[in-house]
Formats: structure tokens, sequence, C-alpha cells
DNA sequence: TTATTATTTATAACAGTGTTAGCAAAGGTA
DNA sequence: TACCTTTGCTAACACTGTTATAAATAATAA
């Protein structure tokens, strides 16, 4: 009796296009806009029958959450065999990170819980204005105080931040069974490294 | 005539009772539970008078936004003024950058967009499992064939991927008039400074 | 003090959202 | 054909942000 099978296969397909329509309808709308009767609509099936198929949205969400890890962990492969010295594989890592990042801006944003509203609203905030500048003139003159005279403020600046702001925001979205005491020493490390690459 | 500077004083203290009440609403239940009905209540106005006084939601927020750097403007400067060389302004610097995004979650929640509803759900996700272990296992080969051979691999990795996800994120909120060539530089430098720092 | 006008405030609606209870229709089994 | 199980839909619940409309209040003028 291939009926059972039928049914399975079946309700993969379903499964599938609440999957196929979601990601559509993310890329033409945004994570913001995405809903479950949206779904519904496209798959033209009621709402029901995608909570039957997922727990919740989240578990939606969840799903390419995944897909976002798996993709981004095989590119970083991918890069890591480009290269034989420990050196290299992580700069092409590196590269590779940041170029999926970009290329798969849907998945980044919702792997990381960028929410982007402030996108638009942070340009005209003079009080980010304020803190860019003031950690500028610092870094300015951390530089005029040592040896590579002629670096880039404004690029080390953003490393600075990047460092600072990544720090956070990763012990903030993974708080795997880390104790604040090592957090405080990655935190020196990176600064003390930076402070010392200057 | 005072009526009209009593009138603006009691529309001032109506708004003030709108940001107080929704901070601590935020307090209580977080940002994603915080709605406009939820502070009408409080307040013990309707709906609408919200709206006389804010925009929208968002414009709420932003308020907080806006608050969220002043405090961390007033932070750094302190910390700034806390020290004479740069380079030590530089690391007292990070560290209240550190404890202020930790001792205020809420607003730096806000500032930078993180949903935090990924937060749970990380924890338990084999992808992302594999995601560590695999930038880990790179960064062990690299202290393997370094001089620093008793470098903490998990410290350093975090240190590394605090670096990526921040050059990524702000990079995202942040578009501001940088060029995307400045960007590649700002990264081969930052990943080039922690290699030579390993 | 009363009538008129301007301001302030509330009710109720609109268009959405995620989620689920209850019922009708179809599919498979005896 | 009669029964039962599975499937799927309608409609509702409890919310959300936002706003048009109407009522009540306060300030002004007669």
């Amino acid at each position: 009796m291939g009926i059972l099978e039928r049914k399975l296969r079946q309700k993969e397909e379903v499964r599938e296009s609440i999957l196929t329509a979601a990601w559509q309808l993310v890329q033409e709308e945004g994570w913001s806009m995405l809903s479950i009767r949206k779904i519904a609509d496209a798959i033209e099936y009621s709402v029901p029958v995608i909570y039957s198929h997922f727990e919740n949205k989240d578990a939606i969400m969840q799903e390419f959450t995944k897909d976002g890890f798996r993709k981004l962990n095989t590119t970083l492969i991918q890069a890591q065999s480009s290269a034989n010295h420990p050196a290299e594989q992580l700069t092409a890592m590196a590269q590779a990170y940041w170029e999926f990042a970009f290329q798969n801006k849907e998945y980044y944003q919702l792997m990381y819980g960028l929410g982007m509203p402030t996108c638009e609203a942070a340009r005209q905030m003079p009080e980010l204005g304020n803190f860019v500048q003031l950690l500028q003139t610092t870094i300015k003159d951390l530089i005029a105080g040592s040896k590579a005279v002629d670096a880039d403020p404004f690029l080390k600046f953003h490393t600075f931040w990047s460092l600072l702001h990544g720090l956070v925001s990763i012990n903030m979205v993974d708080r795997t069974a880390c104790p604040d005491s090592l957090h405080q020493l990655v935190l020196q490390d990176a600064v003390r490294g930076f402070i010392k690459n200057v």
C-alpha cells in the first residue's frame, strides 16, 4: 500500500511550498513583512494548514536560520580548503564570511537578529556622530604617539568599534556555558592586540 | 496670561509620563511586549493622546535610542578622562563600553536593533556548534604554528568571531558615506592584526 | 452669567498580526 | 454502501499600530 508513502510525499511537498513561498515573500518585502496569511495565500491553502507543518511562525524562521548556517559553513569550508597555511586559511575564511553576509543579507539578518529598522534612522542622529568622533579622536592620539604614524584613523576606528560591538553582541546571542571572567579576558586580549597593532 | 504656559507645562508632563511608563514596561516585559495601548493604560489616557505627543511608536523608541547614546557618551568621556596616555584611555573606554552594554541591556538592544528572540533558540542549534568548531580548529592550527603556543583557542576564537560579526553588523547599520573599498581595507587590516597578535 | 468658539479627549473603527477551536468535506476502510 | 479517520476551511479570539469621528471640556466674547 503506497498510499501512506504518497501522503507523506504530498505533505512534504506542501511543507516545501511553504518554505519557498516564505522565502520569496522575504526577498520581495523583507522579514518584517512576512506573515502566515501571506504564506497561506501564496500556497493556496488556508492558514491552519501551515500550523500542521510548523509549530509557529518562529519555527519557520528557525528553518531559514539553519539553512543560513549551513550555507555559511559550506562557504567557509570551501574557503578553508583553498589555502594550506592557517594564516592564509583564516584570511580566506574571513573574506568568505564577509561575502556571505552581504550576498545573503536576508539570511544574515535573520541569523543575527538584526532588526534593520534603525538603519535609516541612525544616519541622522547627532548622538551617533558624537560617539564616532569621540572614539576617533582618541584613536588619532594613539596613532600620533605610535610608530605607524601613517595609519588611517577612520579605518582603525571602524576596526575598533567592530571589535567592541562584535564582542558584545556575540556574547548576547551566544551565552554558551562561558563564564563572564573569560569574556573579560577576550575583551582585554582583543583590545591589547588592537593597540599593539597600531 | 499664564494659561498657555500652564498648558505647555501640562503637555510636557504627559509627554514625560508616556516615556517613563514606556520605560517601566520595557524593563518589566522587554521591547517586544511594549504597545501603545499598554502605555495608554499606564498613563490613564486614551490611545490617541499618545499620538499627539509622538508621531508613532518608532518615535518613542527613537527617543530612548538617543537617551542610550547620550548615556554611553557620558560614560565614555568619563572613562577617557580617567587616564592620560591614549593606550590607557582606549582600554578604559573599551571597558566602559562593555559595562554600559550589560548594565543597560534594554538600551543596547534598542541601539543596535538586537532582536534577542534567537537568544534561546541559538543555543540548541547544531549548525551553530559546527560553525564554532570549524573556526576554532583553524585557530588552533594557527596557534600551534606560532610563537604563542600557550594562547587560548576558545578565547582567540571569540575575539575573531566578534571582529567579523562586528565589522559586518556595524557596516549594515552605519552606511555613512564610506566606500566599500575602505571596508575591505578595514577587514584586511583587522584580520592581519589579529593574526599578527596570535 | 450666558453663548460661542476652540481645544482637548475618548469611543470606535480599520487593517493588520499570530494562533486555534469547531465544523464540513473528502479519503480510505470494512 | 456505511462507517470512520484524516484533512482543510471558516470563523473567531486576542492582540497590534493607527486614525476618523464625535463628545466633552475649557477658554473667550457678549
